[in-house]
DNA sequence: ACTTGACCTGTGTCTAGCACACAGGTGTAA
DNA sequence: TTACACCTGTGTGCTAGACACAGGTCAAGT
C-alpha cells in the first residue's frame, strides 16, 4: 500500500500521510525498487488510532507521547485520560473566547449601523474602529488575564 | 520612543511591535547614532489602530489591507465593515465547532468512566480510543463537510 | 522496443503571529 | 575605565499540514 491509498482508505490526505511518516509517527518500510515507501496493515491500524485522536482534539505531541509510550508495552490509557481532561479545558476556554469575541462583533455591527463612512484624517484611521472600540471591547464581557 | 518604551505604553510586548515593523505595519525611524529604531507619535496612533482591530479578531493581513486604504486617502470603512461580518461568520464557525469538541469530550470522558486500563494489545493503542471513539465522534451531532 | 501521457512520489518550502535565543551595543554608576 | 544591567536587531522556532515541483512509474498504444 502507498501513501495515496493509505490515504484514501483512511478518509485523509496524502500530505497528511506524509506528514506523520516525516515526523516519525508512522513508519512504512521502503521499496527497494523505487524508493516508494510501503505501508502495511500495522501502520494502517496506528494511524486510524492517530486520526481518532485527532478527531478528539488530541495535538500531535501528545499522540506522540502516547505511541512511544504504547511501544514500551505500557497502558497509555491514563495519559490519554489526562490529556482528555485538559483538551476539555482548552476547548472549555476557547469557547468562552469565541463566546466573548462574538459578542463584541455583534455590538460592532449594531453600533455601527447608523454610523457613516469617512475619510481618514490625519489621526484617524477608521473612526469605527477608533471611535469607540474600546466600548465595545470593555463592554462586552471582559475576561483579559 | 524605542520599542520596549512604546511597547509598554501601548500594552503590548517588545516583540509584537517589532513584528508589526519588520512586516512594515509600522515604519519608525533609524537613529544613526545607535541605529536603534525611534517611534513617533503618529506610529502610535497607528499601532493604537492596529491593536484595536486585532482584539477585534482581524488578521494581521487583513489590517495590512486597511492601512493600505487609509494610506492613500481613502476611506477605509466599507473595507472594516465587510471585515467585521466575516470575522463575525467565521467566529460563528469557531464557536459551533468548540461546542461541539465539546461533546465529544465530555461523552469520551463520562463513556470512559467506568472503563479500566489495558495494556497496548499489539492490535490497540489504546481501548478507550480504538474502542468507540467512532461513536463518540459520530454521535456528539456531527457537520463535517 | 519505444513513446506518450496521466498519475504518482519524496523533498523542500510556505503559512500566522508572534515568542524566544543570542551576540553584541548602550548607558549609568563607581 | 570598568563593571554590569538592560536593551537592541536579527535569526530561528512553533502547529499541522498544504502546496509546488522536478522527476519517477506504469499501462496503453504503436
Amino acid at each position: 500500500m502507498r501513501v495515496t491509498e493509505l490515504a484514501n482508505t483512511m478518509n485523509t490526505t496524502p500530505d497528511t500521510v506524509r506528514y506523520y511518516t516525516r515526523i516519525g509517527l508512522i513508519s512504512p518500510m521502503k521499496n527497494p525498487d523505487n524508493g516508494y515507501k510501503t505501508y502495511n496493515k500495522a501502520v494502517q491500524q496506528r494511524l486510524k488510532f492517530i486520526l481518532s485522536a485527532r478527531q478528539l482534539g488530541f495535538a500531535v505531541d501528545e499522540i506522540k507521547e502516547i505511541l512511544s509510550e504504547a511501544d514500551k508495552g505500557h497502558t497509555a490509557c491514563p495519559l490519554v485520560r489526562e490529556i482528555v481532561e485538559h483538551r476539555l479545558a482548552e476547548t472549555e476556554k476557547q469557547f468562552q473566547a469565541a463566546l466573548l469575541l462574538r459578542e463584541k462583533l455583534r455590538k460592532a455591527v449594531s453600533d455601527w449601523q447608523r454610523k457613516p463612512d469617512k475619510a481618514p484624517s490625519g489621526h484617524m484611521i477608521c473612526h469605527l474602529i477608533e471611535g469607540d472600540v474600546v466600548d465595545i471591547i470593555d463592554t462586552a464581557g471582559e475576561r483579559d488575564e
